[in-house]
DNA sequence: CTCCCTATTGACCATAGTTCAATAAAGAGA
DNA sequence: TCTCTTTATTGAACTATGGTCAATAGGGAG
């Protein structure tokens, strides 16, 4: 419908992360199989043996996208050294809470949804959380988890998916309100645990909300 | 294979109950889309046609093993009117823990897997989390929940979730360890929303861990 | 201007979901 | 005991979709 005869060749690369960001948007829309190949050809404007030319099957196609959009949300949300570790963690909250919400649909469409589809899938997403965990633990200053702490601290990366879920749908504390709030989730776990001490922590609680 | 040209006719009702039993099992162990539909029949010892004389189509009866499955833990789950609240949050978390175990694969297949083949799995799921989070606030003696409570709470059964999954893998907290590490969290984030007293949550982190 | 590489196509195949008319258990009534 | 009715059950046929492949043509190199 769109092309009018005329093949227009791309460059690989270029149309390899056109199709991925095609994708994105209808995996954040519509669920694995509602979309059928020829659909997304067609949307793309391409022939489906062409999607197949990049991708070799419709599951890798998923796939991909996913940890293209899983990447980009660890990327948007690497610590910054610079900054003092109690800043750290507020600031991380904050920009995952600012990629969540500029990406409501394939935030809860893929992260949420995938795990179903694909054990690969379900990879890329604990993936994502162990990199959080990991991050969680060196602010902390530890080396390696206990049982104990690492039950605990994917609960509370539990706890965050739950309140954003939830937040998303509500929308309604604010986002800096929220992450303050996670942040003090973790900070009580984190004393429970022995990993910080209860004066760095009662610190944590003092700390001032933002104006409603 | 199994039959022997002898043709079985059962009652309608054992019949879909059987099948929903068989899904239960192959659905934990399988992803959707890695069973088809002649290997289901297969297994069941019934024709293709007969299974769509039951369910009107694959995703459907995808969809009716979840409901099944949600509603027997949710069942398995009900806080007994006879204990003291804190005994029932203990109780119930004990008893979530326990049908987890027991359907270790399921429960991670279908509760956590089935999200994304369906938005009707999503509602079944949310569903669930929505009932225990009403369960949460009729134990705490709430009517109704304001925004940060919700949020909140939403995040606490993700943390259940959370934790619950790390813990299947790892098995390593003994489960009364966890129940009780489980209604500690609460406990604090109860206190934070002002829905329980200091003093309510400084019992609740007194109690005694079991043995190691 | 020609040639070559390969991005791109469209027709074809295989399989899995779905439909339906025909069949045969099993109980009811004579 | 026999027939009749109901409907659980079947198997073959249909359709849609994931996936393959040989043929085509854009576009840069020489």
């Amino acid at each position: 419908m769109v092309n009018k005869e005329k093949r227009t060749r791309l460059d690989v690369d270029d149309r390899r992360q056109k199709l991925l960001a095609l994708g994105r948007g209808l995996f954040g829309k519509h669920t694995y199989d509602e979309l059928s190949i020829s659909d997304i050809a067609q949307r793309a404007g391409i022939s489906k043996g062409l999607l197949y030319h990049y991708f070799p099957t419709k599951r890798l196609f998923y796939i991909e996208t996913i940890r293209d959009a899983a990447d980009e949300m660890l990327e948007l949300t690497t610590p910054d050294p610079r900054v003092a570790p109690r800043e750290t963690l507020l600031q991380g909250l904050e920009a995952y809470l600012s990629y969540v919400e500029k990406n409501a649909s394939s935030y809860v469409s893929l992260m949420k949804g995938g795990v179903g589809v694909d054990s690969e899938v379900a990879k890329i997403v604990q993936n994502c959380r162990d990199k959080m965990l990991a991050r969680v633990l060196e602010g902390a200053g530890a080396r390696k988890a206990t049982a104990r702490q690492r039950v605990l601290l994917a609960g509370w990366i539990g706890f965050v998916e739950g309140a954003t879920l939830d937040w998303l749908s509500h929308g309604e504390p604010s986002r800096k309100e929220l992450a303050l709030l996670l942040a003090q989730q973790l900070g009580f776990t984190l004393m429970r645990l022995g990993m910080i001490s209860k004066i760095q922590f009662a610190l944590l609680l003092r700390t001032r909300k933002a104006p409603k």
